[in-house]
RNA sequence: CGGGGCGUAGCGCAGCCUGGCAGCGCACCUGCCUUGGGAGCAGGGGGUCGCUGGUUCAAAUCCAGUCGCCCCGACCA
């Protein structure tokens, strides 16, 4: 391809609307334009990036035995009736009404879709196991789009659906699904993490998500150095060992603190550390109160919680209701005498003999607290998000917290599908039973992001090989001059027949101009051809990455220039 | 949904407070010159100042409404 009449344009200063630099560099190269918010345009260059992960999920779904069918991105609302999802989806599901007055959706997922389409056809366990997936844009309506395509609320998604006759065969479909996660990552040249997710009220460690790594990824997962233990914070196990703390405690003193509610207030005010005191949080789970028990120094994890007390709605208590609870301004909340009957503590609350806490009183806190003694507690549960520091549930190793963009999510789901739409079939023994079904996510508009979060520098973009647009750039710097210009297009020419996708960089341009727009688009080989190393015989030549230069011969070229790929492309691997 | 910010040429912005010719840089067009990390000179084209209404002799500027975009937050005692 020739730049010269291609369409890419490029700028030289970030757009205001951007904040992180996928977003800014996707923008200044020229790969992707916004139209309105959430909501993007590929242009050439992105569009290619975008197909080249496709294709490569394309592939490993294929091999992993998953059929490729194409879904329709209007769904009627009857099928979301049928599983209740059009009264509990919300606003993220944009609705709509046709000429009819019927009413519409665009899809943001297709389970139904998909249930609907094989349960007519679906009838014996002799036609199972089944997957089918899709590459396809989705809809959804999200709260505030952000991010560029990270976040944005029409994405490309490969979505993927299995379904089964018994719970081995959806297993060995989960397997095989996260089997073919890890090689499509592995291909896509991106540092990734498989690490289990929540699986909310389906239960079960049947939840994994694939995190590309970056420090600008919206989730936070733990990570074990050691071994391959990972998990999204939301779900990370806390290690705790600590022993039952024994002995007489104290006696409860209460003592007076004007105007001090934090943590951070009352551990200065009463100079002890965070640790010694813990903060009773109030919420409402189903309707219900609940008070939770944690250390000062740790963070409540709400996903945790709510798995715990296996509640469908859990949201922290507002400030009119704890005062309500507890008879005191927001601040002073505490266990002892609050009229709740559900309490339960953190498990590393055990270990402390006497604690400080709130004294459900204005302005006071009390000391010397026993939880035993002087708490009616309901019980011990892991109820703290995992902290840099924590002991890795798999092998000990202290645990690291890592920022990752969530780029793929396996998920078994059951039979809430195939049970509410009736997609039932006979087995062996005649019997009718609802399919188990599996769905498998990649957000593959999100990879192109994640990719440039991960591989980027101060002057653009690091494609990896596999999703680069081009694989190299031929950057002809010839200008007046024929012999040179000749020999441009003739390297340009002979990359082609060699098979590497190269862009030919013939634009009337400065070669300054040439220079900061092929370090921008982010081509991982670039050659430059110009009278200065023709002069001596050779084309010069850069790994975008490292930025290491090289010579290669023009007598001989293409045996040089295979030779140097080849050692580009393993630096990426 | 709550709070904040911004809508002026394709892009980035100034002008608005204190009403009086609509500007700057980049990009674009023409010419000259230049050609190895976003050159220089000269000339030129391009904007219903988001939209609607109001105040005024006069509105980008003041007022009201409305639409759009961006950011933060949505309760950690």
């Amino acid at each position: 391809m020739k730049l010269s009449a291609y369409y890419a344009p490029t700028l030289k200063e970030d757009p205001a609307e951007a904040d992180v630099v996928s977003h800014k560099l996707l923008t200044r190269a020229g790969m992707i334009r916004k139209l309105t918010s959430g909501i993007y345009t590929f242009l050439p260059l992105g569009l290619r990036a975008l197909n080249k992960a496709a294709k490569i999920v394309r592939e490993e779904m294929d091999r992993a035995g998953a059929l490729e069918i194409l879904m329709p991105a209007v769904q009627p609302a009857d099928l979301w009736r049928e599983t209740g999802r059009w009264e509990v989806y919300g606003k993220e599901l944009l609705r709509f009404k046709d000429r009819h007055d019927r009413d519409y959706c665009l899809g943001p997922t297709h389970e139904e879709v998909v249930t609907d389409l094989l349960r007519g056809e679906i009838k014996s366990y002799r036609q199972l196991p089944l997957n089918v997936y899709q590459i396809q844009t989705k809809f959804r309506d999200e709260i505030r789009p952000r991010f560029g395509l990270m976040r944005g609320r029409e994405f490309v998604m490969k979505d993927g659906y299995s379904f089964d006759k018994d719970e081995d065969g959806a297993n060995a479909a989960y397997q095989a699904m996260y089997a073919a996660y890890g090689r499509i990552f592995t291909r896509l040249g991106l540092e990734f993490r498989a690490v289990e997710a929540d699986s909310g009220a389906i239960g079960g460690s049947f939840s994994h998500e694939f995190m590309v790594l970056a420090e600008t990824g919206e989730d936070t997962i733990a990570a074990c150095p050691k071994c391959s233990y990972g998990a999204n914070l939301e779900k990370a196990q806390v290690m705790c060992a600590l022993p039952m703390a024994s002995g007489d405690a104290g006696k409860v003193e209460e003592v007076a603190t004007p105007g001090v509610k934090t943590i951070a207030e009352v551990a200065a005010f009463l100079n002890v550390g965070p640790e010694e005191i813990f903060k009773t949080l109030l919420f409402i789970a189903d309707g219900k109160r609940v008070a939770a028990l944690v250390r000062g120094d740790r963070d409540i994890n709400e996903v945790k919680l709510k798995n715990f007390l296996g509640a469908s709605e859990l949201a922290l208590a507002a400030p009119e209701e704890v005062e309500a609870a507890t008879g005191a301004p927001a601040g002073f909340a505490g266990p002892v005498g609050l009229g709740v009957d559900t309490i339960y503590a953190d498990q590393e609350l055990c270990a402390g003999l006497e604690w400080i806490c709130g004294a459900n009183k204005a302005d006071t806190h009390l000391r010397r607290v026993n939880l035993k003694r002087d708490v009616g507690l309901t019980g011990f549960a892991d109820l703290r998000s995992v902290a840099e520091g924590d002991r890795c549930p798999g092998c000990g190793e202290q645990l690291t917290l890592r920022r990752g963009i969530e780029v793929g999510h396996v998920f078994k789901l059951g039979t809430k599908y195939s049970e509410s739409m009736k997609a039932l079939f006979l087995d062996e023994t005649g019997v009718e039973r609802p399919m188990i079904m599996g769905c498998y996510g990649i957000g593959v508009s999100r990879i192109v992001a994640a990719a440039v979060e991960q591989n980027h520098d101060e002057n653009g973009i690091l494609w990896p090989p596999s999703i680069a647009p081009f694989e190299a750039v031929v950057v002809d710097l010839s200008g007046k001059d024929e012999a040179a210009k000749a020999k441009a297009a003739e390297i340009y020419e002979m990359l082609k027949t060699l098979d590497v996708e190269t862009v030919l960089d013939d634009r009337d341009e400065r070669p300054g101009s040439k220079f900061k727009d092929a370090d921008l688009m982010g081509f991982p080989l670039q050659l430059v051809v110009g009278g200065k190393g023709l002069s001596r015989g050779v084309v010069e030549a850069k790994d975008r990455r490292t930025g290491v230069k090289s010579e290669l011969p023009v007598e001989g070229f293409a045996a040089a220039f295979e030779a140097w790929r080849d050692t580009v492309r393993k630096g990426w691997e």
